[in-house]
DNA sequence: CATGAATGAGCGTTCATTCAT
DNA sequence: CATGAATGAACGCTCATTCAT
């Protein structure tokens, strides 16, 4: 069996939900159809009910997958020994890796999922519990070590460094654009890391 | 007549307006129902349609008011004569002296506006690329006047800086946080500022 | 105004309960289209629900009427002084004299309610229960007079004397027979009467 | 091939007739999914197709085994040589008996097909018709043979006595009860033909 | 201005049925 | 025989919008 071929249920729940990702991010999770969706992933509408319960659920799935990808790679982060603003760096590059692989799927966090207080039921906000938590973790470890100032509320760093990736993103994903190769993801990491750990100020300026 | 008495027309489009913002707040505006609106302004639903062609142009006079009100403040720090780093942080306190006075009406803005590509229309994209833009100038000022780092890319930072501000807010609009008083309000403004300016980076480590 | 005008909520809610009955009565509740219905009350199918919150809603309105209907006849003739086999002749009556009149309501709650098992909430069995209990008293007021006999279970005779008239009216629904006139009616309220009053054995033959 | 193995195909039959019952009676016609019978029958959904063309052919089955056994009994009763009233007995011993062994059945033949004017097809009728002839043949011979009062409608008198069997059924089915033990069949049976042949009225007020 | 009855496009969902394996 | 993936007709229901009063 080729890598190409259909792999039975999961494979083709991986399409539904891919389609349901790219009509999502075009039109949004209310306007997205199911009919939208099976035709873009070449099946009856029927055939999605077959895969999953209804629409919430499928969006379910979607969002499992987004907050487990980054769990996942949270947990990888931390078993490692290393400096805590190379774990933020790789964090960074994390956001922009997937957004370059799989685009659709990052729009729809920034624009359904990371912000959307209108569907949020209480399994979902205990997803962005979790991931608020794990971040301030991180930057507890580095504040402990000394890495990061001890004089700042380890919540608010949180949210500041978090929002910087966001809305970088965010700003990609309104107007559409492309992160044009490595290099300007790079630049980008590093920009957001520097200003993270050393300002935007002008040192000269610096009292 | 006087100041607090009702005004007519625009009195009534406010209270629709008003209405608006808290049920949408609630349920999102696609949930958000006119007749709900009409219920919370307390007139028939008949009615919404005098003063708003349909529910697309309701939710256009809000997103007008908040961007007008932006913009608004944001000339009048481009008439001050004053530091950069002092225009920033009146930004950021504008942010949350709004979320004080009127939190539905920034709750809307981070769930519905900020993010939403689902309902972008061209008129309503061209308010984020003013704003953009109005803030890359503010930044560039700054780069030029010597207070703020020239070797970092203006639009890079810009997104920064306002993604810091929309965490927090996102954060406490997800969890339904009220501020608690003036104190936390200026220490969160100042954590944002101080941050960006000096970066969570620990002086002490610095090579 | 006239006795055919309009006369607002109330009228329109009887001419869709009435729609409602006639559909019902040719497809069964499950086949009955709501489009069905308002189309034969004339209406958009958008305003039933401006009327009543669902289909089981609607059916609930009519299953409402219909008992209520009942128990009220039920109560007057416990008001009354008289004869206990003349109350059951008054029952009798009702059923035919409804039939008569509406005959697509009788038709209704002879296949769809008085058997209906695959839809019955509790409310709706509760029905049941307060019509055999009320029957049950009648019966056993005309054994303690001495019209009825003792030495029957009362429940027994309440289920005999109501499936009389039932089977009475299924064969007349099954067949969509009309009730000829007055006379064969009365002849029919006398034959159920006379044989749950006296048997339809042969007296010559009884030992 | 001993008799209670497995027969091939129309042991298949049987067993996905019996699970439609149990789940016809459970849920009625309508809502009874040919999956739902599949899994109580143990076994896939589309094998079902495989033994009934669809789902109304399934339907006729289980109407066909119902009214056929009734025929057949009909038939045995009408052979021997005894008192009609001898015969009645034994017609309402097959109702409880049936519903002793086979409560689904009798559930379904109460609450689906008894009244059932939905799903009315001219062969299903055709069954009433037959039921109801073949009964009133059963009465006119009592009349003949002076068992039973000539003086009323014979179609009349059928309807009292089925009906009263119906509805001591229906009350048992509608609220689920079991008939318990043959003391207690037996004593319902004896009420039945007591009051259809002698009258639940007092002998004593006989005028 | 104000009301709410009326309309109907639109969509989620169910489930009988078919058919390739 | 047996399975269950696949299809799509069908229908309940929502809600923005119109309009007569």
């Amino acid at each position: 069996m080729n890598q190409t071929a259909p792999q039975g249920r999961n494979e083709k729940e991986r399409v539904i939900c891919q389609a349901a990702l790219k009509i999502i991010k075009e039109k949004g999770y209310h306007r997205a159809r199911i009919s939208d969706i099976a035709r873009e992933a070449g099946i009856s509408y029927g055939l999605v009910y077959h895969y999953f319960r209804n629409k919430a659920d499928l969006f379910d799935m979607i969002l499992r997958q987004w907050w487990e990808g980054l769990f996942q790679l949270m947990e990888e982060i931390d078993q490692k020994e290393q400096d805590p603003a190379e774990k933020l760096k790789q964090l960074i590059l994390y956001f922009f890796d997937t957004y370059q692989a799989d685009p659709e799927r990052v729009n729809v966090f920034i624009t359904e999922i990371s912000r959307s207080t209108a569907n949020l039921t209480q399994g979902r906000l205990n997803y962005f519990k979790e991931c608020m938590s794990r971040m301030k973790g991180l930057i507890q470890e580095g504040q402990a070590s000394g890495t990061f100032r001890s004089d700042l509320n380890p919540r608010y760093l949180t949210y500041i460094f978090l929002g910087a990736i966001e809305t970088f993103l965010s700003a990609m994903v309104l107007e559409d654009q492309k992160i044009k190769g490595d290099a300007q993801k790079a630049r980008i990491a590093d920009t957001i890391l520097e200003v993270f750990l050393n300002g935007a100020g002008n040192p000269g300026e610096r009292s």
